[in-house]
DNA sequence: CGGAGCCCCTGTAAGC
DNA sequence: TGCTTACAGGGGCTCC
């Protein structure tokens, strides 16, 4: 599932081939990939000038001369440069040069309008630029248990549920953990386990559980160095301790008993 | 405010 | 073998 490193592979890669371009035609295949009408959304994206892609938590920002095109790829959405379209195509960007597939097995994924000068609402700084005293503002300002505070998108954008795990393994912190309680020990290995993993993730361009890949088609090679995640009952690459798995937030919760205790 | 539960979707895997 | 069911989860929603 994209999260920031997939999502920010992805706008490392299509960001020069977008910038510039026209979009000369926007086809809809499927009603849901649009959180509009889908004639009406394609009707304004056409003759729109691409100026820009940007982005913020797992969100991509399609930036356009009249606005910006929000694209959240959720659990399977792809967006494929100069591809076929396939069976579970569901919307297209043709553009002057160019075509951009946007392909999405279980139709999570969603393409949004703003207006220009809009910020897509309810986000939180993104993870990768939220120094550590706004981090640790922010944590302390919630009462929730850290897995679901870290998976708050209000609170900071792009973590998803690989990530957060993966990060409190690194930072020896259990998942159920209230976040308020976190003394400045603890916070800054939080905080410094968040951004080596967001930043080795990246470098290995993202995990690719099933479905991820890049506007390339290329997978990602991070999946092979979780810790925890989806290695329920496998033993911890620390001490050996069977990986255990519980439910928060109606999410899969992987973490090492004992390395990370509450 | 927080948390539980449901929903949207469909491919895959497990169970009978 | 073939059918049915459970499960995966990001985020929006309601209800308590």
């Amino acid at each position: 599932m994209p999260e920031l490193p997939e999502v920010e592979t992805i706008r490392r890669s299509l960001a020069p081939l977008l910038t510039g371009r026209v979009i000369t035609a926007a086809r809809f295949l499927s009603p849901h990939a649009a959180d509009h009408q889908p004639a009406e959304l394609a009707a304004r994206l056409a003759g729109a000038r691409i100026t820009g892609l940007d982005r913020l938590g797992k969100h991509l920002l399609l930036r356009l001369d009249s606005g910006t095109l929000d694209i959240h790829l959720r659990m399977t959405g792809k967006l494929l440069w100069n591809a076929a379209p396939g069976p579970h195509a569901r919307a297209l960007l043709e553009l002057d040069q160019g075509l951009l597939v946007f392909d999405d097995i279980r139709q999570f994924g969603r393409f949004r309008w703003w207006p220009p000068g809009v910020v897509p609402p309810g986000l939180g700084p993104d993870a990768l630029d939220l120094p550590f005293e706004g981090f640790a503002a922010r944590l302390h300002a919630r009462r929730g248990r850290l897995k679901a505070v870290l998976l708050d998108q209000s609170v900071l954008a792009g973590l998803g549920n690989i990530y957060v795990d993966e990060a409190l393994f690194l930072a020896r912190i259990h998942p159920l953990t209230p976040a308020a309680r976190l003394g400045p020990v603890r916070l800054e290995r939080l905080y410094a386990a968040i951004q080596e993993i967001l930043a080795e993730a990246l470098a290995a361009g993202g995990s690719s559980i099933s479905d991820y890949v890049d506007a390339s088609g290329e997978r990602g090679a991070f999946q092979d160095r979780h810790q925890v995640y989806g290695r329920t009952g496998k033993p911890c690459s620390h001490c050996a301790a069977p990986i255990r798995r519980i439910v928060v937030t109606q999410r899969g919760t992987h973490f090492c008993p004992a390395c990370q205790r509450r």
